[in-house]
DNA sequence: GACTAACATGAGTCATTCTCAGGTTAGCGG
DNA sequence: CCGCTAACCTGAGAATGACTCATGTTAGTC
């Protein structure tokens, strides 16, 4: 069930090579303009038009133009969880320090040089997933996605558990974690496009404070 | 400077009684309307409609949409602090935990029960406070307004000044402690219409974390 | 009552999303 | 090689919605 990969709103899946270039182009061509003009500028005509696929082409692989922002906020959060993943895996954190520090210092490099990841990254609670309300579907399917990458990254973290919560409550920690995170960072990098240094610094004392109790050495 | 009540984008001021009405009530509709349909729903046909004013009634009042969706918020935002400043004027709190405990509660109520506050409450960092980065003025004066708030939210809390921090560190703090905030509560009320209890939880502890090496007793 | 400036109106313009009828290609059996 | 089918592709255009502006209306003043 990859719920993190795909989504509702996708109509298509590309089977042939040809077709999954032209997505894979899409998607580029979609971080590309959203960096350039923004979330409330983009346009499905331009997307298609810089990606050199008609219309109707896009229309075919995305039910609509928040499918296709939805698509591409996956394959970003795909991203940052492999590199994560590999991180951790290259060296174990010690403390909650270290676990932080690589979380939000990944997330920050890829802020930095990934196009389109910081318009949305992963599009936690922005605007463009409650985007109608009678989707209701999306709003829950958001719930979902953000539950499972909080039991994604509990696999990350095994050295959280077995501390004196259950795991249902290091869930909900880190569900708020990621969300509090998102926020912060964010607002480090709308006062500095490189990410307010001092903004990114609090942003890890908070989730160090927050997430310390839970730690078990 | 009221920063806060005003932005750019109005147009005109209403001046006489008559118009300040319509003003007012294009607000109201658009509030109610948020809660009916969301952001993306929202149309100023819509609003004009229900208002019972001619569209280019709207457009009097405000240069565009976000300017409308601007103005809603803003109004939100000095409805809230108003609400704290009465609350912590009646019982000066002793202890950060009861800052956190208020100024939460507080928020919890407006947004179950003031229609509009849900979808956008003060819109810190959402979509379209970017809406369209070309306008650059409006990151700015977002920004101004993150501050303001921060700067006000100060003054109600002297007790966390005269720490070992200056009142730069602080309003900084303040300024994460907001965006996390909003961040974590939204959720809350993603999860839950009527607010998810363990998430708002879990959002005051995160914030008494946060600020507690802050405060001096 | 005549004059003026501010205010109000909504049909129309333009930009944008998304559809769908018709065209093209790929694969295959004969 | 031909004919057939199913999958795929295409872009003109329908539908919707933001926003304007020429024209009409009101309120204030002498």
């Amino acid at each position: 069930m990859e719920s993190t990969t795909e989504s509702a709103g996708l109509r298509r899946r590309p089977m042939q090579r040809r077709s999954a270039e032209r997505y894979e182009r899409i998607l580029n061509v979609c971080a590309e303009l959203l960096d350039e003009v923004g979330f409330a500028g983009l346009t499905t005509t331009e997307v298609a038009k810089r990606a050199e696929v008609p219309i109707g082409t896009v229309y075919q692989f995305f039910a609509d133009k928040s499918a296709l922002v939805h698509a591409l906020a996956a394959r970003n959060l795909e991203t940052y969880m492999e590199r994560l993943e590999r991180r951790y895996g290259e060296a174990a954190p010690r403390s909650v320090e270290e676990v932080v520090d690589v979380a939000i210092d990944e997330f920050v490099d890829m802020r930095r040089t990934l196009p389109g990841f910081g318009v949305l990254d992963f599009g936690a609670g922005s605007e463009w997933s409650e985007a109608d309300p009678r989707d209701l579907y999306l709003l829950d399917e958001n719930v979902e996605n953000n539950t499972a990458v909080a039991r994604r990254l509990r696999m990350l973290t095994p050295f959280l558990d077995s501390s004196r919560a259950g795991s249902a409550e290091i869930e909900l920690a880190l569900r708020v974690t990621m969300e509090a995170a998102d926020a912060v960072l964010q607002l480090a990098f709308r006062s500095d496009p490189e990410g307010d240094a001092a903004l990114i610094a609090e942003c890890k004392k908070l989730l160090v404070g927050y997430l310390g109790p839970y730690y078990v050495g």
